[in-house]
DNA sequence: ACGATCCTGGATATTACATGTCCAGGAAGA
DNA sequence: TCTTCCTGGACATGTAATATCCAGGATCGT
């Protein structure tokens, strides 16, 4: 997993504690966690895409939370940021080589061992579904959310 | 996720098929499936290492399962080639830039974006853990197995 | 004893992808 | 109109996955 993940899922908390009222940019983000602007402008642009976010052009805009923090769950950052391929990719090697020489009947149900791995990646994909940005604003402490706000106001305000 | 993974699935499976009674060796195993033999040998290796396979040297030696299917689960092979690191990495953004001027003690509490990918991870993995080799075997159409043993005896018997 | 088979582990090449940078274009506010 | 700021494409870089090769040693069959 790309730490663009990790990237994506703490610039929406700072833009779920600072409110939608204002924007924040690329720049400013990037700052506040000491990444590349450039590339992390790529990640927010995928968010975009997503609709995780909306973003504003033109002086004093940047990007805003495209919903409430209750409606986006960390599902939908990571497939916005790491795209929705499944992580276990099957490429039906039973149909290869000598193991191919069989009946074709025998390949018409879906390979065991791709079932299995994905019944494991759709409990991961449930469990990140399951979180909201609300929620890890619930568990973080209102010291962090405060400070991203005072911090907002000097640059922002 | 590599391939490896499936590469060793299926290879476990055919050993599995095949019982313990005889070994296969890389050659064979790489024919059945269409695998570059060299590279196959590593992530089979890498099962030896993990105590999911065992080895023998020599003429009519090759790969055994270590114990029964029932003892071997998908996260045993998993984490064998994939190695025991978690997929999400949390790299402590939170500590840099501009955001980093805070008290140290609300650093003291473990990240909740950590948290949050960490319990889903956590779901994927007992979610590998409660399925078996054996439950792999059950699964599959016995014509599948029967097979590999026919193929077996020919090239190996 | 000898030759053939076959695993082990290190060194090395190759390729794909994640990461990172740069720039031209357009949109919006001051 | 100037500055800010997003968008998207092109491009450079670095690192990990993939793949190959070889020397060394172990085991079996003859």
């Amino acid at each position: 997993m790309g730490e663009g993940v990790e990237w994506g899922l703490h610039c929406c908390l700072v833009l779920a504690w600072i409110g939608d009222d204002e924007a924040l940019s690329t720049a400013k983000l990037a700052k506040w966690f000491e990444l590349p602007p450039a590339y992390l402008n790529k990640r927010l642009q995928a968010l975009v895409r997503a609709g995780v976010l909306t973003s504003t052009a033109g002086a004093r805009g940047g990007f805003r939370l495209g919903r409430p923090p209750e409606k986006i769950t960390l599902m939908d950052v990571v497939t916005a940021i790491e795209g929705p391929e499944e992580t276990f990719r099957c490429s039906e090697i039973r149909q290869r080589g000598a193991g191919a020489e069989a009946p074709a009947s025998e390949f018409r149900h879906a390979c065991g061992v791709s079932v299995a791995m994905r019944r494991a990646e759709l409990a991961w994909r449930r469990e990140l579904a399951a979180q909201t940005l609300a929620d890890l604003m619930a568990e973080a402490p209102p010291s962090a959310a405060a400070r991203a706000r005072r911090w907002h106001e000097r640059v922002n305000g």
